[in-house]
RNA sequence: GCUGUCGUAGCUCAGUCGGUAGAGCACGUCCUUGGUAAGGACGAGGUCGUGAGUUCGAUUCUCACCGACAGCUCCA
């Protein structure tokens, strides 16, 4: 009798010896006909007892014992990695096939696609791809099997030095004691350590193509030597392939630097400096409106604002911990001639810390939230800049709050809160929160292990309670004062960026560092908890996000042109004239085409331009005191009294309506 | 910072196997006064990223620097 685990979690039973096909044939049509093959994992059973082992459609499953099944079809997001797994070997091979001295590192699956890390002496370029996909293709027509193995560390060892693999050597001598297993898999003259599954045979394979190539650190370490990344991509047939090659080409068209150059909204010019934006009139509109909302939210949360420098004296920095975390990452301290030093602050906390501190506190005062929209400067490394989303110099929407341990959670809560309302204003649905913790063995982290376990602990049951989306738990990225959650989306090409934040810390106010301090009910002094938190995280990079979120389609609050007014000839140009004084006249920002073009070139500009409403006026519209209004998401939406467009203009920016 | 690719008009790009460059859009002037995605004519715009080298001659070849892009490392 053999037991059969389904895909979906369900037992079958078999009495006598069956294929995986057989039993995808018994499951349902749909799973049938897109099974390609089947990956079996066992508790024992003699002929297939490795955990992950590939068997192809015809190979026999035991008949005793219990067989996990998983089912390699198009739709499944783990077949796809299956097959991704298996192209990466291939093109490894083919790598090796045409080049002298190639050392394998690692060849894993990511989000959409593949790499394979290479050591070798010939420089890789995109000129070698063609060459390679043949020798894809040829493998591919070869059909070998991918095979399983296990075998005893000292002998891998052994294997891998043979074949001059000796990155591999390194890692297998590292990771395993000697009387340990590793699996490796074959495939005709290659053969490589590796967890797999795989699939049966290469022919599963229907489309890929090798996309990038770039430099990559052996094991993620930028002081060990840097190894030749090979990126591709692999899909069940060629349709989905050029449907992926095309989402990305579209992806391509909502990038924010390529956006924020088109419609005015920022520049970045390296004569000001690399990382430096320049907010252009259209940008700092949007700006604005992002910061007219958080000082709304701010004031219904309690909050005061303060103002304070962005330089202050390096012995602040010294005091808060701040200065060797980032000695790196700042720019380097001004010396003036009598000695004294400033930094140009990498970060707000310690101003804000020195605001506090400026007078007594008593319980009853607490919680204390300061609020700053708080310029800081980081010297980056110049191959991390990126648009927007990673500059040298920022605006966070930051605020500390100082609080007593008690008021902790509810204020962390609120925050989270806080930042919720932001994203959802925003119509950000997408995003996931990560919630980084420390690693115990690390010494980079101050303060005392038992505030981190407090921290760390009310932090996790406020975002299981508050059931945020996503929910990751990362150890070992918190900062070196205390845990965070951090607010994570998706750029136009899928990569992700930190947005809001919301971090807890015992150790800025401790004794240790600023030694801040409340009256408590007993007459006592106590160390009060800061919550450091950032909703958009910094105007620059939210904004970033955002232009590529809207497409640079922003709802009329955000637009900087809200509603253009268009003429059909000269004749009206004093009506809409009058139009527009009276659309002003309620703060929405307006302007007039009267341009001597006709209206549809107008029109068709208006719409490049993605402005929210246009309103065409002509003869009929002044002399009813009208507009012929064109939405654009809308299109067309006939004549309407200018009173009731105005009305209706008011209506949607006061709602922030998406 | 590292590996690789790239840098031609305001923008998007073509081109020159070494003999100082072209298109479309945008811009300017004039004509056109037109009702929902491009009316027409003419014109102005470039030290071909910067600096050296090779050459009779370099935007083109070589090197260095600057900057951008992808990835790595690092971070909001």
């Amino acid at each position: 009798m053999l037991k059969v685990v389904l895909p979906d979690g369900s037992v079958k039973e078999f009495e006598k010896s069956v294929t995986p096909m057989d039993v995808a044939a018994g499951i349902g049509a749909g799973l049938a006909k897109a099974t390609v093959a089947a990956v079996v994992s066992s508790d024992g059973c003699n002929s297939c007892n490795n955990e992950g082992q590939t068997v192809g459609v015809d190979f026999p499953l035991p008949e005793n014992g219990t067989v996990t099944l998983r089912l390699l079809t198009k739709k499944d997001a783990e077949s796809l990695d299956i097959l991704r797994h298996s192209t990466a070997h291939l093109m490894a091979r083919a790598v090796m096939r045409l080049f002298e001295n190639v050392q394998l590192a690692f060849g894993p699956t990511v989000d959409n696609g593949f790499y394979y890390d290479l050591w070798m002496e010939h420089r890789l370029t995109e000129e070698d791809f063609p060459k390679i996909e043949a020798e894809m293709q040829n493998l591919i027509k070869l059909d070998e099997a991918f095979e399983r193995l296990e075998i005893f560390q000292n002998e891998a060892v052994e294997i891998l030095d043979n074949m001059g693999q000796s990155l591999k050597v390194e890692h297998v001598k590292e990771g395993l004691a000697a009387e340990e297993k590793v699996s490796f898999y074959r495939q005709g003259e290659f053969l490589d350590l590796c967890r797999g599954p795989h699939i049966p045979s290469p022919k599963f394979i229907g489309a890929f193509k090798l996309t990038s190539v770039a430099g990559a650190y052996w094991k993620g370490d930028s002081s060990k030597q840097q190894l030749q990344r090979l990126y591709g991509t692999a899909f069940f047939d060629k349709k989905e392939l050029d449907e992926y090659l095309n989402r990305i080409e579209e992806a391509k068209k909502r990038d924010h630097r390529a956006l924020g150059k088109k419609h005015e909204l920022f520049a970045i010019d390296p004569r000001v400096g690399q990382g430096l934006v320049l907010w252009l009139p259209k940008g700092a509109i949007i700006r604005r409106q992002l910061e007219l909302f958080i000082m709304e939210e701010l004031t219904k949360r309690g909050y005061t604002s303060v103002n304070t420098p962005v330089i202050g004296s390096i012995e602040l920095y010294k005091t808060s911990g701040h200065y060797p975390y980032y000695a790196d990452s700042q720019f380097p301290p001004i010396k003036m001639q009598d000695g004294d030093e400033f930094l140009l602050r990498p970060m707000n906390c310690p101003h804000h810390v020195m605001v506090y501190s400026q007078k007594p506190h008593s319980y009853r005062d607490l919680p204390i939230r300061i609020a700053e929209f708080g310029c800081v400067h980081r010297f980056e490394q110049s191959g991390e800049l990126n648009g927007m989303t990673r500059v040298r110099g920022f605006t966070q929407d930051d605020a500390h709050i100082f609080c007593t341990p008690e008021q902790v959670e509810e204020e962390f809560r609120s925050c989270i809160d806080m930042t919720l309302t932001v994203l959802k204003t925003m119509g950000f649905d997408d995003f996931e929160v990560r919630l980084s913790f420390r690693d115990w063995v690390s010494d980079k982290y101050v303060g005392k292990p038992e505030n981190w376990k407090i921290a760390q602990a009310s932090l996790e049951k406020v975002c299981r309670e508050m059931n945020l989306p996503s929910l990751e738990i990362v150890e070992g990225e918190a900062a070196f004062y205390g845990p965070k959650a951090d607010f994570v989306v998706k750029d136009c090409l899928g990569r992700r960026w930190q947005l809001g934040t919301v971090q807890l810390d015992y150790n800025l106010p401790s004794p240790e560092r600023f030694n801040l301090e409340y009256v408590g009910p007993d007459n006592k002094p106590h160390t009060p908890v800061m919550i450091h938190r950032a909703p958009l995280g910094s105007f620059e990079r939210f904004c970033g996000i955002l232009i590529e979120h809207f497409a640079a389609a922003f709802p009329l609050w955000l637009a900087p042109e809200q509603v253009r007014i268009l003429t059909v000839s000269e004749k009206f140009d004093d009506y809409a004239k009058q139009v527009e004084a009276k659309i002003l006249e309620r703060g929405i920002r307006v302007s007039c085409d009267l341009r001597g073009e006709k209206i549809g070139a107008k029109i068709r500009e208006g719409r490049l331009d993605l402005v929210p409403y246009l309103a065409v006026v002509g003869a009929k519209e002044s002399e009813n005191g009208s507009v012929a209004l064109r939405g654009r998401k809308e299109g067309e939406l006939g004549e309407v009294p200018l009173d009731s467009f105005i009305a209706k203009l008011t209506e949607e920016i006061a709602t922030r309506t998406l």
